[in-house]
DNA sequence: ATATAATTAAAACGTACGTTTGAATAAATA
DNA sequence: TATTTATTCAAACGTACGTTTTAATTATAT
């Protein structure tokens, strides 16, 4: 048996597919550049995906699920260690899981992180699809909000972790660039933006 | 004489051209959309702007200039007043003129605040275009910044103030939406949300 | 009115797009 | 080994792209 060759060429074209959406958006991203940079034939897209709307989606569950699976983990090993976690607590287990993402290899170390800044500002429906990807964990950490700041109506706690969601994706897509947050990919120099972020926004959120 | 039909057809281009970019990005617009929609010929983009690139380059000349202006006035208005200005006078100076703009026609409310989100998250060189018509107003609030918080490095201010943009933008970007900050163009919400995410801001800055 | 310039129009340029096809090749099953 | 299945490949499909060209039209000025 061999699903060796077939799951390689599956990979090459989501790992290309990633890093050149992340670089130059969905629509400036052909198929024809896929396929050239991953040594495979046009048609294997269509064999393996079905569509260029269908590879999107690949690809953004490939990123999504692990951060949603860490984000959960994180948010509920929190609340079982405190009754009542602070805001800042709650926002430190949040930036954690994709922040800490940027220590994987060094090849895609932006490259992920990019890609996820653009799903947010891609045209519909690129936009949405994406979105429901990471749906689950922002439901999850604004119920943590709400009963953290009982006192604050839940139309302002969304609007406001709209903004750390912005602020996030922010401080990936800018990383390593000159006056960018995180300037390596140093697990010392990540936590430290951790840090820096999650009082920027505790303070934010909680004002 | 008439440059009034030139004039009538520049304008068009530039509207349309804004209103689709807005929409669908950069990338996503083709001219043939543009031309079909303003009802022009379709060479007369070559003819008025000389290219695609170019027509997006005078959108957001168009867009910026009264921008920065209100803004540096602001800003200068504010420093005439106080000495020293609080980081939340700073940041209500800085949100005031882009958000303002959204009390226009209705029309082109939402559009002009969605083309200016879709600005900072296109791929180059499409985002360098945009971002040096603004930069003159970025330089001088940093400055407002650094003087009010002279304890903070230039290079923490940096990466804050970069989030403070996010913010805005996201901000515009969702105007409208469920959930969103900005729920109509009435011009007491408007005020309202400027101080709501100025008082945001402000904590965050500062914390 | 006539000549000159500015603007619009229709059509075509070459290129590249996403997708489909049908044959060739490799792998798995019998 | 023979046969079926899974995968790769080269080529072409029709469509749409940004741009250019050339002619018709409109306005300005002599």
């Amino acid at each position: 048996m061999s699903t060796e060759a077939s799951t390689d060429t599956k990979e090459q074209i989501l790992n290309v597919a990633e890093y050149l959406i992340a670089e130059r958006g969905f629509a400036g991203t052909t198929l024809r550049n896929v396929v050239s940079m991953a040594g495979v034939n046009l048609a294997a897209v269509h064999y393996h995906f079905g569509s260029k709307e269908e590879l999107f989606r690949a690809v953004v569950e490939r990123i999504a699920r692990p951060v949603v699976e860490h984000e959960l983990a994180a948010l509920k090993q929190l609340q079982d260690e405190k009754k009542t976690p602070s805001v800042e607590d709650i926002m430190t287990a949040f930036l954690a899981a994709p922040l800490n993402l940027l220590l994987g290899d060094e090849s895609s170390r932006t490259v992920r992180a990019q890609f996820m800044g653009r799903c947010r500002s891609e045209p519909e429906p690129i936009q949405s699809i994406a979105a429901q990807e990471f749906d689950a964990s922002c439901q999850a950490f604004l119920d943590a909000l709400q009963r953290a700041l009982p006192d604050q109506s839940r139309s302002q706690l969304q609007w406001k972790f709209d903004l750390a969601i912005a602020a996030l994706i922010r401080v990936q897509m800018e990383a390593g660039q000159p006056h960018a947050l995180i300037q390596s990919s140093h697990p010392d120099d990540v936590q430290q933006a951790i840090s820096a972020l999650a009082a920027f926004l505790a303070a934010g959120i909680s004002a």
